[in-house]
Order: C-alpha cells, then sequence, then structure tokens
DNA sequence: ATCAGCATGTAAGGCGTTACATGATTCA
DNA sequence: TGAATCATGTAACGCCTTACATGCTGAT
C-alpha cells in the first residue's frame, strides 16, 4: 500500500460527504479544515486527475453539457481507500512555528523585538479564536447532521489550544518585562 | 531581501551562540528545537554549503588538521541577515495534524475508530509533555545564561498547549462516547 | 571483532506553493 | 463596462525527507 498523499485523503474525506467540484474543494477546505490541513488550486487539481485515473473518483455532471461545473463522486475504491487510511495508526502532527523561532533566537536583539512578534502573534490568534467560535456555535445548533459531531470536535480542538497560546502570550510578555522566569 | 530559507535562519541563530559543526547543529535542533521546527541532514549540509558560499558562515578549524570537526562560525553578513529576520513581522505559523484530519471524516466508520486515534494522539503527547517539562525544569535553574530565557519561554509554549491537547482528548472522548456535545 | 554512534555528504523523489494563463458570469 | 468572482488548469520552483554511501572511533 503506496504511501498516501495527504491531500488525496482530504478530497476523497470530502467527496465521502457530497460530490464536489475542484473549486468547490478549494472552498470546504478553506473555510473549515485550513486551520489544521491546508490545499491550493496546484495540487487539487492535478490530484483530482490522478484519482480519477486511478478509479478512485469519477466526473458527475458534464455529460456534454457545457457550462455545467465538473463534479467528482468518489468510488467504492476511493472510499476503501479512505476508510484504510482512518484506521491506520500512523499520524504526521506537526507544528511549524516560525514566531517561536525567532523566539527562540530572540537574545540576539532588544526583548523589545520579541514581545513584538508575541504581540503580532496575539492579534492573529485573537482573530481566528473569533472565527473559530463562530464556527463551533453554528456547528452545536445543527446535531441533525451526524457528521457535525466530528466537525464541531476539530474546531474546539482549536479554541481550546487557541485559548491556551494567549494565556501563554501573557505569560511570555510578562517574564520578558520583567527579565525573569 | 530575497526570502531567506527558514533551515538557514535556524543554522545562523544557532551558530549566533556558539560554533558548531553540521552534525552538531542537528542535535541541537532535535534536543531544543524539534517540537516547533525541524531539520534533516539532508537540508542542513547544503545549507552549510550555500550559506558559505554567501559569506554567512566560514569554515574554523580543520585548518589541514585532518580528524578534527568540521565548525562554522557565524559572519557579521551572518549575523545581520539573521536580525533582519527577527525583525521582520512576516511569520508562518503552521499546524498540519493529521489526527485531526482523521477525526474531522471520522463520520465514515464507527466512532471506536475515532477514540483509538485520539488515544494514540494523547500517548504521544503525554510522553513529548514529560520531556518538555523535564528541560523547563533544568532552564528554570540556570538563569545564568541570559538566551536560557528564550529557550524557556519556547518551552513553556509547548507545555501549556500539550495540557491543553490532553484536556481536549478527555473532552473529544466524552464526547464521542455520549454521542452528544 | 563487531556494533553503536560520530561525521559528512549526495541523489531522487515527494509534495507543496506561487504565479501565470484563460475565459465565463454576475453585479454594480 | 468594468471589476469581482467563478472555474479550471499548468509550469516553475522551493524545500524537505528518505535512503543511500562512506569511513572513523570507542566501547563491550
Amino acid at each position: 500500500m503506496a504511501r498516501e498523499k495527504k491531500i488525496d485523503m482530504v478530497i476523497l474525506g470530502l467527496l465521502s460527504h457530497e460530490d464536489l467540484s475542484g473549486y468547490d474543494i478549494k472552498k470546504r477546505i478553506d473555510s473549515m479544515i485550513s486551520f489544521f490541513w491546508k490545499g491550493s488550486f496546484g495540487n487539487i487539481y492535478p490530484a483530482l486527475k490522478d484519482m480519477e485515473e486511478a478509479d478512485l473518483v469519477k466526473k458527475t455532471g458534464t455529460s456534454d453539457n457545457v457550462r455545467e461545473k465538473m463534479t467528482y463522486r468518489i468510488s467504492d475504491k476511493g472510499l476503501k481507500i479512505l476508510k484504510q487510511w482512518l484506521q491506520d495508526e500512523q499520524a504526521a502532527n506537526e507544528l511549524r512555528y516560525e514566531t517561536l523561532l525567532k523566539l527562540f533566537f530572540g537574545g540576539a536583539l532588544d526583548k523589545s523585538v520579541s514581545i513584538t512578534n508575541i504581540e503580532l502573534f496575539e492579534q492573529k490568534i485573537k482573530g481566528d479564536l473569533k472565527l473559530l467560535k463562530g464556527y463551533c456555535e453554528n456547528l452545536k445548533e445543527h446535531t441533525e447532521n451526524a457528521d457535525h459531531l466530528y466537525y464541531y470536535l476539530t474546531a474546539s480542538f482549536g479554541v481550546e489550544t487557541y485559548e491556551a497560546y494567549l494565556k501563554w502570550c501573557i505569560k511570555a510578555k510578562k517574564i520578558l518585562k520583567n527579565g525573569v522566569i
């Protein structure tokens, strides 16, 4: 079983819920998934093409009907691959925070630079947290769709960790200002 | 100012503290930085070579003296580049958690699969948290080095977020078992 | 003697981003 | 009528990972 490309799994996962075009897949990723996984046209469209050739998805619509979106549907084979991946215990969980990298080397400059970097991070997180909280509230009100429970769990992960980030920001700024732990 | 390669900044940052060989750089990254930024021989050695050609670092030691490690020292130009990067307000902060991706699509299988995935994540985090806590304790005891304050701040970021992860794990498992938010 | 770890690298491939190209449609 | 957005793609490049290749050194 060749190492699956992760973008393939994202696409198969989305198609397991509903038929979608490449463009719509991008929109779904941006609105619901992007805080823990990203996608771009530059990898979505080629992935769809490759997966069509491998019979993991097939085109629907556009049966000579020009000016209709090209939508894709997951195949039985595609669904099997998706389920295999979900059950695979391997999981690459990676954090790459340039802000922390800069902070780690902050001693090379005045501490005010590090404080500014933390404040920039803090503002970005505050904005994203607000979005995630709104998203969570929406999901709580629509429990008729069983998948919403899963969406909620991922969004609540974001809320809880972002709140921890903000607490850390306050503490870190204080430590820097005082110069002692 | 061309877009800096991030591994270059990691290396320059480490060299701003002390002269190091490629091998030692890898060890430093693995032990102190890897939870928020990674590096491999495959990108460290080529980066050192490129930066030597660009006069950002220069070789020290090994002056015909065979069987001595090839160590590198940061140059004034290298230090300038490092400081520019530290002051640049752009910062790529990216989370890529396959565990969350699998959870998002967990509705395709029985909830027990998602619970297992959360538990695997939980165990991994528990182990890493223990390491980070030990690291923090060590840093608290050696405040004579001013840089240790910065190391401590990044490590405490890890401790706080990992603790938030563990709280979320417990909550998420409960929600899945009950089937309601 | 042999095995782990020190030490330096190269090559191939994977995967992703960014920018570019193209054209239709919708709305102000 | 012009701008924004819908919609699909390609090309080039960037950066990293993995695996491989090589040889030394120190401990058991």
